[in-house]
DNA sequence: CGTTGTGAACTCATTCACAGCT
DNA sequence: AGCTGTGAATGAGTTCACAACG
């Protein structure tokens, strides 16, 4: 009963695998698919839109939690997802920005659902500083290192114009947090241990275009290669 | 193949090759690292996060844009990419969720300066509908239909709760939208004609909490508090 | 010169197919 | 029976290295 082995679980996942569990986590989390016994690579394949094959590659990294002829045992799979991924613990944040896409961010029931919460906002308009927002009061970036410290705040989530986002980005690496969350459209430039992660949401709007055109060729009928989208395996 | 034809840039690019494309325009766009003259692959790469190799080998596919010994003409870049992704044109777009999401969308300039038009907001909030919003005026859902085809709209944007994220991409579908941009945190049911591209917050934050996870190991807590040795996160 | 374009090698990711367990 | 875990095969994507060219 001494699973010793799975102490190790081989920490080097690939980002795309890690997008992929927290997607099977959110299948679990929601009742969706769900009759609380355990649940197949199959089922989990389809409710994602992956192949079961790609779940069972996926899972098999976590350790051996699947049971043979039966399935994975649901709160345990939660469990070790929230382990791999290291949301099995709070993560404190501050926002920076406060502007509609922050707003959003702090109602977003998903955040604090997964035990991210925000503890700090700030903005750099005057009249923005020391208004209430969702039970927060914004802040001055200048009071960005204080704060920063003393809540032990790892995280911050950058919802700044692209013209600032450097200079906020590298204040709030002073201060110490260990990551971004950036949704400003630059490179953000940081010393390698600070990880960062770029939502560009024109970007994803391009690619939304991108892939419609290429199913309506602009004007001579081309034909539609057969990569397309990672559309699942529709029975 | 000096005789190539430029109308055929090899359809077959990947969702991540067209991706960097958007990113290479951005940077294009952008003063940046321009001096209005012609630009190499390694200033590219280095404006954007990747390799010089992979540069070329991104604009290679474009057709033969660079000239050896120089670099890439900037316009015609701008251009042949910008017809690569099929963002030549205008493309109309509705909203549906009249949220702080979608008022930070509205906002976006990165939006209308792609050529990007929101024509129509929908929500199924009585007290919403009728009010401004950003120069539109808000709808009921059940006005998308007529709306839709009216405007010749292609694509719909879902800023919605996941529970009527389905529904409403059923309801959009049917009028006629080729494309949905699907900020609810569900995998969305479309005909394979519609293409989808989903955008979840709360798994761009898990990745970021898995990344800077991986560089701290997660110290068990029998450990003892001999606490990191890089950067103090005590003071 | 300097820089592109590209075969070839290489690494990473996914699928296949089936042995092995319950 | 049913379903997982995994070696092997396949495929996709990236980097190397250099020839080709202005």
């Amino acid at each position: 009963m001494s699973d010793e082995r799975q102490s190790d679980p081989d920490s080097r996942l690939s980002r795309a695998t890690a997008q992929r569990l927290s997607q099977y986590l959110r299948c679990l989390g929601s009742s969706g698919t769900r009759g609380s016994g355990p649940i197949s690579s199959e089922e989990l394949a389809l409710a994602v839109g992956v192949s079961a094959a790609q779940v069972r590659r996926d899972l098999a990294a976590l350790g051996h939690l699947g049971q043979r002829g039966v399935g994975y045992d649901t709160p345990a799979l939660e469990t070790a997802i929230r382990k791999t991924l290291g949301i099995d613990r709070e993560w404190r944040a501050v926002l920076v920005g406060v502007g509609n896409l922050a707003r959003a961010l702090l109602r977003y029931r998903g955040f604090r659902d997964q035990g991210f919460v925000i503890v700090g906002l700030f903005d750099s308009d005057p009249h923005k500083v020391g208004q209430p927002v969702e039970g927060l009061t914004v802040e001055p970036v200048s009071a960005i290192p204080t704060r920063v410290s003393t809540a032990r705040v790892e995280l911050g989530i950058l919802t700044v114009p692209s013209e600032p986002a450097q200079s906020v980005a590298d204040a709030l690496v002073a201060a110490g947090v260990k990551g971004l969350l950036n949704f400003a459209p630059v490179l953000l430039r940081t010393p390698p241990a600070v990880r960062v992660v770029t939502v560009d949401l024109a970007i994803q709007l391009e690619q939304l275009a991108f892939l419609v055109q290429l199913r309506d060729p602009p004007s001579a009928e081309k034909l539609v290669p057969e990569w397309v989208e990672k559309s699942p395996p529709t029975r």
